[in-house]
DNA sequence: CTTTCAACACGAACCGTTTCACATTTCCGC
DNA sequence: GCGGAAATGTGAAACGGTTCGTGTTGAAAG
């Protein structure tokens, strides 16, 4: 008992007072002002019921520390982190990129910190991120599948509202999503091409388990029909949004005898048709002369190849942005600050460049 | 005192046990375990000293009710946020992109996460940065800057040992970074053209008062020295590293009478060069028949342009992850994983694609 | 049959805030 | 001169973990 009382009771050490790289906290900047703990805490935040006097002191105190609030405890007595995530395959893809910069311009506007997490497509990966940020109490997520499913981490953020999905819509479950039109742009790039006159055609699409390959591939068939052919007909190559996948996949669609070979390759992105392109150009086919080609997206680098690339134009940073408010929306119910409602779809516009022509006499 | 202790004594609620939507803490894993808090905390942690049948209790504990640490509160107790933070310009700049890839890479195989801030090259917005990640206790920084200067704020961070700057070398301050050498790749790509046999060149530069548009500058003025030309009778005119800014100083550069007319333009960076590259177009200029046109940075776009742009590779992937490598070092200072010492100079690459040819015969 | 000592479990302090519920002072009207 | 509201300041309990120092065992050692 004696032991107890002149050993362990520990009084507040001095000397890590002064331990120097040590930063004040709050406690420091109450002692200084001789004020209470939660007088400082009133004069930061709402500065309710505190003299003139007092604020004065304590706002003198808090520059002579150079003190600065440590948002850690702040967050963790709010039980929010502040900052929302963002979880995309890829960031070299400048869809992605497009669509991170309109979440952030959004974050930043908002002083919410945007937390960056890529993965590469894995659902290991999608799984990992969606544990951490939940673990880390983020506010909300943003979510552009690479694989085309919700892991069981992610369906919980959907429970509490904190989840939304870009360019993704899932079959019977109602999570708030953001997507661009892609059947009817998708339609609408197709009607194009084929109002050319093109009557053999190949299609590159994207994964068949992402949503948005399947909108694509549902308005091709849809104008495919239109023209009278036979959807089931078109020779069709999966790939995976990559350029290397497009290359693949022209080098398969363009095999046969030329005569039997497709006039036009409809490709579900852009990075796909330039990745056909290049191959087109490898082996001695010119486009448009040749081949039509066209993609989907109009990333920046569509209107810089040669020929342009006629695409559809689906801006990532408008839907990064779209996304960003609707997540917040959910997350703080009405904001007074409020600009009417979120579009959750998006138009697209088809561009009409150079890489689609009429088909050589045949 | 009575009245004190009938009602201002505040029990443990039973109510908010209950409370749906509110996640476990470790205390409750403690109660249905029928263990300490503290007993908990160690099998989450370094197992030690906890008997293999209790560690059955807590686990099962943990999984009967989800729980999953909050590491909010983790971070406050150790003081760090396990997470790091990029602020760069712009992420749709492919350049910036890459890095950003690369730094992200790293972070993700040692379990940090990333931050992510983007300032449009505004000094308002890297000062506000720097402040919010100092006060959100943030391991470390990577900084890109964009405007050439560092906020006080930014050089605390380097007292404290955790600030990593890309492409830029202060003068006078010892601040650990990590570039590319950027005069020796300027100095080979500008030696490559006046190989061609140009007389009559331009320059466009990148803004002056960031480091990486020195160092490219200097080393065009040695491959103009060595050429037998006076660099300082070169005209030069300064972008900012946008495609607009290039396509604007070729209009200003080429304004001349054809015959005093250059007839290649350095540019420092891709972006501007295909700016340019899109104003020669423009005017009827075959590049490089009439023109030839080099670039810096090799971003992937500089392969697609059709003349291929013949630029400078600086891998900026790789620029990222030595960054990020650099940071954690100074972080945790000797990691055992260590790999060697850490390139703080990364090479660059000429490469040569068809922008770039002899000027037609005076 | 003590003593010693691991091994294991526990309680409580602490990280740096916010905020609730009071305590104290001031001031006013009666 | 007194009661009471308003204004201002305070202490202490959270938030959800980690970790130090100590208490309690059971078995080996003496």
């Amino acid at each position: 008992m004696k032991r107890r009382l002149s050993t362990a009771v520990s009084l507040p050490d001095p000397a890590n007072r002064d331990d120097p790289g040590r930063r004040p906290t709050i406690r420091d900047v109450a002692r200084v002002a001789g004020v209470a703990v939660s007088t400082v805490s009133y004069v930061i935040n709402r500065s309710g019921q505190v003299s003139a006097e007092t604020r004065l002191r304590v706002n003198s105190a808090i520059n002579a520390l150079r003190y600065e609030p440590n948002l850690l405890a702040r967050n963790l007595k709010a039980g929010r982190a502040g900052s929302i995530g963002l979880i995309a395959p890829d960031l070299r893809n400048p869809y992605f990129a497009a669509v991170a910069s309109g979440v952030q311009e959004i974050a930043q506007a908002r002083d919410m910190l945007l937390v960056l997490c890529t993965t590469q497509s894995a659902q290991h990966w999608e799984n990992y991120y969606s544990q951490v940020l939940r673990a880390r109490r983020l506010d909300g997520l943003i979510f552009l599948s690479g694989s085309g499913m919700l892991t069981p981490s992610l369906m919980e953020l959907v429970q509490s509202n904190s989840l939304v999905l870009v360019d993704e819509r899932l079959p019977g479950l109602d999570v708030p999503s953001v997507v661009s039109t892609n059947r009817r742009g998708a339609r609408a790039v197709a009607d194009h091409v084929l109002s050319q006159g093109h009557h053999r055609v190949g299609i590159i699409s994207g994964a068949p388990n992402l949503w948005t390959a399947g909108q694509r591939m549902a308005g091709y068939r849809e104008a495919l029909a239109a023209a009278g052919i036979d959807p089931d007909s078109v020779p069709v190559v999966a790939g995976d949004y990559q350029q290397e996948s497009g290359y693949a996949a022209a080098r398969i669609l363009l095999s046969g005898p030329p005569a039997e070979r497709p006039t036009a390759l409809i490709c579900a992105n852009d990075l796909m048709a330039i990745g056909a392109m290049l191959y087109c150009r490898e082996i001695g086919l010119d486009v448009p002369g040749d081949i039509s080609l066209c993609g989907f997206d109009d990333i920046p680098l569509a209107s810089l190849v040669q020929p342009g690339l006629t695409s559809v134009d689906q801006c990532g940073e408008t839907l990064g942005r779209s996304a960003c408010r609707l997540l917040l929306s959910l997350i703080a119910p009405p904001s007074p600050d409020d600009q009417g409602p979120i579009e959750t779809d998006h138009p697209t516009k088809l561009v009409i460049r150079g890489s689609v022509a009429a088909p050589k006499a045949a």
